[in-house]
DNA sequence: TTGAATTGACGAAAGCCTTCGTGTATGGTG
DNA sequence: CACCATACACGAAGGCTTTCGTCAATTCAA
């Protein structure tokens, strides 16, 4: 029954960064990401188009989100627009580690096998990785 | 009120593949992919060294991944044996398709950059990575 | 101005996740 | 056999997530 002290837990209002996105929160992460910021019409839109979901869903799961932190608003302008409140770079990253200490014991290279053989890779992006390698590499030697 | 016919929701007992682990479930799951087998004891011993965590919880949490599919148990022997109900390599690819989706609009390229930036990566590892990237160039051409 | 449509805030219901407390079953020891 | 330590199964409490319904506030257009 009682409480240990541990995961912290963020007290009230916003804590910066940590806080993992459910799947819900990524999918209108996900839509703001695309258009810099949007309004809760423009995310339904988008989501609805994909998924059965409510107008007041997406609403509230986006007022939840500024309370975590997670969005920014702009209460000034009457639709109000929603933004990233934590770059997009910065919750990616964190996914990522998430997924590498969680699921791969914190190998990265069994991460990148995986995801290389699973998807189509742009040679754009194939090109920037070896860039990445010769780096990585180099610099060890 | 009224539910809207949707998404499926897998009937009673186990479905094979697609449930996501949480991250409680996916920590005795690293357990068990390390052994290859483990009882709750031993999985316990692992996991409290490392958080505060009752026996009974891990108990619990492994009952429910059997339910789940996401475990297998050998009831023939006394201190019941558990190994994993899914491939390890299933799961972990599972879980990079989620990530993909849900956070990098499924680009693998990105994904593996943010990989490779993030942590020291054994160099037999980005041998391996090196080498793969040839054969999807190579391939592709 | 007023009525319809849109937008926004709240709160509540249902379902899953996490965590144990409590009993019951089993196995080993003297 | 009687007891003690484990091992198991159940069930329940507290949180967080998901989904809306409802009602109030704003806007817009005739």
């Amino acid at each position: 029954m009682a409480k240990k002290a541990s995961t912290s837990k963020s007290g009230t209002g916003s804590r910066s960064a940590a806080r993992k996105p459910t799947d819900s929160e990524l999918a209108i992460l996900g839509v703001i990401w695309d258009r810099g910021s949007a309004t809760v019409r423009e995310v339904f839109d988008e989501l609805s188009a994909q998924s059965e979901i409510g107008y007041t869903t997406v609403l509230k799961f986006m007022q939840i989100m500024v309370e975590k932190g997670l969005l920014k608003r702009d209460l000034s302008v009457r639709p109000q627009v929603f933004s990233a409140g934590v770059p997009q770079k910065q919750t990616q990253k964190a996914m990522v580690g998430h997924l590498l200490d969680g699921a791969f014991r914190g190998s990265p290279g069994k991460l990148v096998l995986q995801a290389l053989s699973m998807r189509q890779t742009d040679p754009q992006e194939l090109a920037q990785i070896r860039k990445m390698l010769d780096e990585l590499e180099g610099g060890a030697s």
